[in-house]
DNA sequence: AACTGTAAACTTTTT
DNA sequence: GTTTACAGTT
């Protein structure tokens, strides 16, 4: 807990009372940056709860599942001081509660309840195939290009007929034409897309009038945060839910709209006074987050957004820190200076966890961590999704997949052959014509192949042999005994891994990044047992197998990049703007403020996007409550050319009258430290060693070979086994020196 | 059918 | 600079 947050839990300003004791009828609160507004809603659900509201009639709806958790956490918190309950509460994602309305309801509106979420890879994958379903070149076709429109038409709840009938042109009309038969596709499959999630149940709720009763019977009081990030079809969604009671609380800040590209739909928090004319607005402007001089380079940043709502914005903190601007030379440069300040921050005693830097483009982040590595500084890049998008992660869980749901051709094609099998491109394709054929799964399939269907022999066995496999998962998967009996969803998983053959896969190739997969194999199967647990605790009734099953595809397909972001770590977050948004640290450096970057140069030459730009510098900024530091390179390699770049203009926004203290680069006067001559020295156990990818790390084993000798390194981001002679390790002190930052 | 090497396309931002 | 796609080889 900080200072600033202990304030407000103590005293709450007027408007913070007034939007917290708020109970009936629709309530807007437009909460400016570090303006307490999770402690508003949290407290705000306490109070319903503490005058009689039922704890299961409330909904509070979120963005990121972190940003669940916390709200979860703060109301649990709030309310056991009270001696209060709050079973039964919902707090959730978006797109997770949309998830589980469609496990209950989900037959009547796609056809079943068992269905599987699609990532962005399988969209593809759906795509290409809806592309060739309708014999259009898939040159001229990019799945991308058809996706986005697809995700846009989805946001605004338009379905392929309604597509078909609003296109006017031959593209248009080919759009539609691959849009129906992506639907087609994923309703073959048993499949929804992202999208499909929040349109799906919208449309649920329209159509059907015993589930929309349900829901508004049982939801009396909807809360959603980030509400400026709602598109269209969520509006919709929350609206059929709150129209009868009108008990609707949005949170939300016009400011950091930063998701128009992705359906947000602006208007949907500007116009909330129109949709609910007698709505209670309270405008919460001070600033409890950041100091003074923080909060004006802010304030005079946004203010050069034409097309908004002048707001006052204000601290009663002390000035503070002034803002640093630093430029540099290169885009290493600018990365070490950043680790500089980091580490000086950190020998002042700001803790690790309270600094982040943050980048408008995931790329930045490479030159960022290896600075950081270099430095044997802690880090973390908040990338939670990254982890789940590996090819062996991807195919473990689309065998995972395969088993609670065998209509999902898109994973069985990821994995028939996976590991090799001797079932080629030619015998795949022939099965998926029977299977089209026939109007079954290509799983299914299998069972009607021969070799008098032009089958060769061995693909034939194989694939007996894959189903037969897959079979018997199903079978043990489907019967509670067998599988309680091995106890979890971790056994199973591991089970899956191993009989797959995938283990055996990894672990028969020696290479580095083989032993990697291995090992990220076996973190999938903690990611279930940790899963596993929490589920225990959660829920109050014994979940079966194949519910955790079904529940970790779901958490695993909806997990964000900002979820990685985890509080208690002792580490520096390297993220996106994007990622950013809601969360706060003492410490702030912003990389690449260069024009081009940020601002994006996609967004350079339209008005709306520029603007866009502007707020999600003005997220960035906004993040920091003590320290910030803005930093740019003057050239910067992107794509494999150098360039030199501009600073960006937001710095001469910020800078209006002299508020930045401009700091010369000479001031930091560097000497060129070459980087130190090859060591003659030998590496031994104890020696603390640099390695370019995984930076700093102590030696705990080495086996001495004539050829290929085997070190054990204990790095920051783990132990790793690396063959000395490829390694290039560099000896940065040797056995007998035990100093090394954090690791013994 | 499986593996290997080279060409080409590509990057905003994400649930 | 990185990933993906495809062609050519065994």
């Amino acid at each position: 807990m900080n200072m600033s947050m202990d304030a407000k839990a103590n005293s709450l300003t007027d408007a913070q009372q007034k939007a917290v004791t708020h109970i009936q009828g629709p309530l807007l609160v437009l909460a400016g940056p570090g303006s307490g507004k999770t402690t508003v809603v949290t407290k705000r659900i306490a109070n319903l709860i503490a005058n009689g509201v039922q704890p299961w009639q409330i909904l509070a709806l979120t963005f990121t599942n972190k940003a669940a958790k916390e709200m979860r956490e703060r109301v649990f918190t709030l309310l056991e001081e009270q001696n209060l309950h709050a079973r039964g509460l919902t707090v959730s994602t978006f797109h997770a509660f949309c998830a589980r309305l469609l496990r209950d309801w989900g037959d009547r509106i796609i056809g079943t309840t068992t269905f599987t979420i699609y990532d962005t890879a399988d969209q593809r994958s759906a795509a290409k195939a809806a592309i060739r379903a309708c014999n259009l070149n898939d040159s001229n076709w990019k799945p991308a290009s058809v996706l986005a429109a697809i995700s846009s038409a989805k946001n605004k709840l338009i379905d392929a007929d309604t597509f078909e009938n609003e296109a006017s042109d031959f593209y248009g009309k080919s759009v539609a034409k691959i849009y129906r038969a992506y639907e087609n596709i994923l309703r073959g499959n048993d499949a929804v897309d992202f999208d499909d999630l929040l349109m799906k149940t919208a449309q649920l709720l329209h159509k059907d009038a015993e589930v929309k009763q349900a829901m508004q019977d049982r939801y009396q009081y909807l809360m959603i945060d980030e509400y400026q990030d709602t598109n269209h079809t969520q509006f919709v969604i929350a609206d059929s839910i709150a129209k009868n009671h009108r008990n609707i609380c949005v949170v939300g800040d016009p400011d950091q709209s930063v998701y128009a590209w992705r359906g947000a739909d602006i208007s949907n928090i500007l116009e909330f006074e129109d949709q609910y004319s007698d709505a209670t607005v309270v405008p919460l402007g001070r600033n409890f987050r950041s100091t003074g001089h923080i909060v004006e380079t802010s304030a005079k940043l946004i203010a050069f957004n034409a097309q908004r709502k002048d707001k006052k914005l204000y601290t009663e903190l002390d000035d503070g820190n002034m803002p640093t601007v630093l430029s540099l030379e290169s885009e290493r440069e600018e990365a070490e200076a950043i680790v500089r300040e980091a580490v000086r921050l950190r020998d002042e005693g700001v803790l690790l966890k309270e600094m982040a830097v943050l980048y408008r483009v995931n790329a930045l982040s490479r030159v960022l961590e290896d600075a950081f590595r270099n430095e044997g500084m802690p880090h973390i890049v908040a990338r939670g999704t990254a982890f789940y998008a590996r090819q062996e992660i991807k195919q473990a869980l689309s065998y995972l997949r395969l088993l609670v749901n065998p209509n999902d051709d898109v994973a069985f094609v990821r994995i028939v052959n996976m590991p090799t099998r001797g079932i080629g491109a030619t015998s795949i394709n022939r099965l998926e014509q029977l299977a089209q054929m026939r109007g079954i799964s290509m799983l299914e399939a299998i069972s009607e192949v021969s070799k008098e269907r032009g089958f060769t022999a061995r693909s034939v066995t194989s694939m007996k042999k894959f189903a037969s496999t897959c079979h018997q998962w199903q079978v043990d998967g489907r019967s509670d005994e067998s599988l309680t009996a091995a106890g979890s969803l971790a056994d199973l998983v591991e089970r899956v891994v191993r009989e797959s053959g995938l283990e055996a896969f990894y672990a028969k190739n020696a290479g580095e990044d083989d032993l990697e997969r291995l090992q990220n194999l076996e973190e999938l199967v903690s990611a279930a047992s940790e899963f596993e647990e929490r589920l225990g605790i959660d829920d109050e009734q014994p979940p079966t197998p194949l519910h955790m099953l079904f529940s970790f595809l779901e958490h695993v397909a909806l997990v964000s990049d900002a979820d990685a972001v985890d509080p208690k770590n002792g580490a520096v977050t390297l993220m996106t703007l994007h990622a950013a948004k809601g969360l706060e640290f003492d410490f702030v450096a912003i990389a690449g403020l260069e024009e081009g970057v940020l601002p994006h140069e996609r967004s350079l030459f339209e008005n709306d996007q520029m603007e866009e730009e502007r707020r999600l510098c003005y997220v960035g900024v906004t993040r920091a409550r003590k320290n910030l530091l803005l930093t740019n390179a003057r050239k910067r390699t992107q794509r494999g050319m150098t360039n030199r770049t501009m600073g960006s203009r937001f710095l001469r926004e910020m800078a209006g009258s002299s508020l930045i203290e401009e700091v010369a680069v000479e001031q930091w006067d560097v000497p060129d430290a070459d980087p130190p001559s090859p060591c003659e020295q030998e590496i031994t156990t104890g020696s603390v060693v640099r390695h370019k990818r995984f930076g700093v790390g102590k030696v705990q084993r080495i086996i001495r070979r004539t050829r290929g000798s085997t070190v054990t390194v204990h790095f920051q981001g783990g132990v790793k086994h690396l063959v000395l002679e490829y390694a290039k390790l560099e000896l940065v002190s040797n056995g007998s020196s035990t100093s090394f930052n954090g690791i013994a």
